[in-house]
DNA sequence: GGTGAATCCTACCATTGCAGTATAATTTCT
DNA sequence: AGAAATTATACTGCAATGGTAGGATTCACC
């Protein structure tokens, strides 16, 4: 009940990785796969999801990868839960489309599901990418950073 | 996607129900689950969870049924969650009890999941079944209604 | 003491969503 | 040509969920 599903999970944790790594510079799936721990073949769709959302760009064939579309200061993670989950209600009850309830919309609950809603989406919605990737750098500094003042590195290393 | 089960809400209903009926008198499971368009059969284990924690009384045999333990205005909605879910996550890497996240606690976005489990939790424990019994009343006013002044009515009154 | 109304207990089942794997096509750089 | 990468699509195993079923037990009342 109330779980976050792990495919969103994959998705944000691939985002931070890509605004770990923000410039010019493309980054492979296989790089974001060892980082976060993801399975490499599952994270390449939840990837393709973001790209078709507009909210990464990727190059394909060798030298390839992706990049964040914007700034990862821009990006807030209510965005990426949107891509990867479409509209989403705590209660099918929200759903306008959905009239299997037989109070329909006249029920005392529904306000207790629209109040849930609201506050869940608030943390999504006051939470930017960029803020996820400062406090991943905070909690784990031994992992590789690759900040824009190491963008200059011999070819190969991405 | 951070769905409610459908049992939680048949839970809430049936104890919004409860509530509505608050008095001496005992609610069979029938007439719960017709006030509230929940399957009987369903109800009754829902309602056994209910009184496993305490908080309906239940009496078996003919003239039986069952009744809220305590005030309404009493009862928080977390507390009904929390017997029909358990402790619930909306991340397992929250569950003190999992480790199966490599980073285990070091990792950027816990701090997300525990900010969407509280403001969760925030809504659940500032929200009464009073509360939502009585927005039930004003949302469903032809519903019929057994509060404590409406005990003395002409019958068929509602 | 029998009968019917009610709770209680446990097992079962069908569907669905989720996580992950597999296979292969396509693009692109060298 | 060949390696590296994304893209597309299909499939599978598993667990949770929503609900049904059958019966056992308890109790009031005639």
């Amino acid at each position: 009940m109330l779980k976050v599903s792990q495919r969103t999970e994959y998705a944000l944790r691939a985002v931070v990785e890509l605004a770990l790594r923000y410039g010019p510079g493309r980054v492979p799936a296989r790089e974001i796969a060892e980082a976060q721990g993801i399975p490499l073949r599952f994270l390449e769709q939840q990837l393709s999801v973001l790209h078709k959302a507009g909210l990464v760009e990727s190059f394909r064939g060798a030298g390839g990868g992706c990049r964040l579309a914007r700034d990862p200061s821009t990006i807030r993670v209510s965005e990426v839960v949107d891509v990867m989950e479409g509209p989403f209600y705590p209660m099918y009850c929200l759903d306008p489309t959905d009239h299997t309830c037989f109070q329909d919309g006249r029920c005392g609950l529904q306000e207790l599901w629209v109040d849930v809603h609201s506050a869940i989406r608030d943390v999504f919605e006051r939470t930017t990418v960029a803020a996820l990737a400062l406090r991943h750098r905070r909690m784990a500094p031994d992992n590789p950073v690759w900040s824009p003042e190491d963008l200059f590195r011999p070819a190969g290393a991405n």
